[in-house]
This record gives C-alpha cells, structure tokens and sequence, in this order.
DNA sequence: TGAAAACATTTTAGGCTTAAAACAATTCGG
DNA sequence: CCGAATTGTTTTAAGCCTAAAATGTTTTCA
C-alpha cells in the first residue's frame, strides 16, 4: 500500500467530513485499559464482600442506593441509578426480601408501583459492610495522590459526558 | 461531637498508625463515576454488537483475544486476559465452537491443554465486527482531546497499578 | 520410582443479566 | 368518557458468571 494514499483520498473528498478509515487505536486501547482497571477493582470488591460478609455485589449495589433513600425508591428508579434491567432489579430485590433485608409494599397513589426501603437489618447490616468497603476502595486506590484523583474526576465526567451524547446521537 | 476529636485521637495514638476513621469520600465517588462510565460504554457497545451482528459482548471480546493470537491460545491464557472464571471460559467457547466460530484441540504435548483457535469463519466475522465496532468506540470517546487521552490512559495506568499493589498485599 | 503437589479443564449449584413479551394501571387526547 | 399510548413491573428464555469441588494430567522431589 502506497503510503500517501491517505493524502489522494482527502483529495477526493468534498464539502463533508473525509471518508479516510480513520486510525482509532488510541481510544480502543483507552476503552481497554478503562475496562481493565473497573474489572480489576470490581473483582476484588466481589471478592472482598463474599468473604468478609458472605454478600454478593450486586446485593450491595442495591442496598446501596436504598441507603440514600430514607424513603425508599421505585423499581424503576433502582434500575435507572443501577443501569440494570428491569427484570433484573426484579429477582435481586425478591431475594433481598427474602432474607429479610428488604421491606417490599405497593404504592397507595399508584398501583402498579413498589416501592422498597431497608429493614431495619438491612440497613444496619449495609452500615456496616460499607464502612469496611470505604477502606478497601481507599487502599486499591492508595497510590493516587489527590490531584490525581481530582483529574481523574475531571476526564471521567467528560467521558461520561462524551458516551452520554454518543448514546442520544444514536437513540435519535 | 467536637471539631477536634480527630485530633484528640491523634494525640492518643502511640508509634503504630492513628486509628482516626478517615475520610475516603473522595476515592468512593472516584470509584463510582469510573463504574458508571464504565457500564455507560459497556452497555452501549453491547447493544450495539446485538442490534447490528446478533452477538454477545463475551462472545465478541472471546474471539478479539484470540484474532490476536493466530496460533490459538489455551483455555487459562484466555481466562487471565479476559479476567474471568475459567469455568466461564469453558462454556463460551462451547458454544462458539458449535456456532462453527472455533476450532479446539487437545494439545500434542499435553494432554490437559486444549487449544482454540478462530476458524476462518470466525475470523471474517470478527474483522467485519471490530471495523465497526473500532468507530463505535471512536464515536464514544469523540468529546476528548488527544491530550485528554493521553491523560487518562497514563492515570488508568496508575491505576491499575495501585489496585494490583492492594489485591497482591490481600492475598498474601 | 512413586507419592504429593501443581496445573488445566470441566462440572455443579446458584445467582446474575439481558431483551423481549406479557400484564396491569394510569394518563392523554379526542 | 373511552380508546390509545404510556408507564411500571413481572415473566420468559437464553446466556453469562462465579466459587468450589471434581477429574484427569504432568511435574517435582524425596
């Protein structure tokens, strides 16, 4: 292959955007390395909860976000915040129920809502589970200094921005 | 409770390190803001793949490893880079060698070692997906400079780094 | 050499996850 | 007011995933 042949096709090219296969190596291997580090961490969390507290992760997630709910919240809002489906939050919530974590009721104004909050062991049970798992994050975590964190921050809430519009592009 | 009891436990404190609970808000949000990008894109690319070739991100990332390696690789190598159960492992390549995807051999040398490789089918239908799915990514990531990039790439790194430190310290 | 350790894979049991279809309740527009 | 669209949840079918135990193979080393 000639090397200039990138150059004749932008030759080619009109008005619009340039039809050369564009080189994105530089973010398939960010996506890799993104994904790498969440897996890795994800894991060890897994891990973590599993043998110290005999919970699975996604038990945790749920109550989790019930934790910042007082009120409770909706299945649907627990599937939106989780990013999971909805017959997903489905089962994980009857198991939750199940063992007692979890108070289940059907909405008074809204019949086809439930709405779900910690039990009283729920909550307590994820206190503490949680304040173990806020050292854990801290020490896998250790190595970043404070602006590394800040800046880390910072990229993330742009990547997140970045798929967010890409997501809405193709939904449209 | 007073301001200064943090450093009234300081004081308490003898040669080991101070038990005051620290603060790791900051590492927690950091935590959460890079799962949820990280399940944002991961999401999207799995509808995608869906949606446009009727296949699953597992089996996409299986048959991604192994374009990468023309003589095949084992069943462990696989499950290392993939990060995942080798039991896993066993069932995905199952069914992408009955789909017709896979090639899988015992090896000659040794016995316990079975051997996968792409078949040509497998790997034409792999390139065609990974042309795609390379813009897919492009498209995702599209708001961040190429500095951005950089930035990320080295921090993710760092990252890595720091959690493989911590799950080698639990471990032994 | 031969038992024990290490290794590669599979099996098992249980739970997680999704997309799509089905169902139920509410809201909207004519 | 009533049919149609919308919304919230559950069900279904299939596949993904893990940890742990089981199986078969090779290596180690006493």
């Amino acid at each position: 292959m000639p090397a200039v042949s990138g150059c004749i096709n932008m030759l080619d090219s009109e008005t619009k955007a340039v039809e050369t296969p564009e080189d994105h190596a530089e973010e398939l291997r960010l996506w890799l390395r993104l994904l790498t580090c969440t897996t890795l961490i994800e894991g060890e969390v897994r891990g973590r909860l599993r043998q110290r507290f005999d919970v699975t992760l996604p038990r945790f997630d749920l109550m989790a976000q019930l934790d910042k709910a007082p009120d409770g919240m909706t299945l649907s809002d627990v599937s939106k915040r989780m990013m999971v489906s909805n017959g997903n939050v489905t089962g994980l919530v009857e198991r939750l129920v199940d063992s007692g974590h979890l108070d289940r009721r059907t909405s008074e104004t809204d019949r086809r809502v439930q709405v779900i909050r910690l039990t009283k062991l729920g909550r307590a049970e994820f206190r503490r589970m949680a304040a173990e798992h806020e050292t854990w994050i801290a020490d896998l975590f250790a190595d970043l200094t404070p602006k590394d964190v800040r800046e880390l921050m910072r990229l993330l809430a742009k990547t997140k921005a970045s798929a967010q519009k890409s997501a809405a592009r193709r939904r449209s």
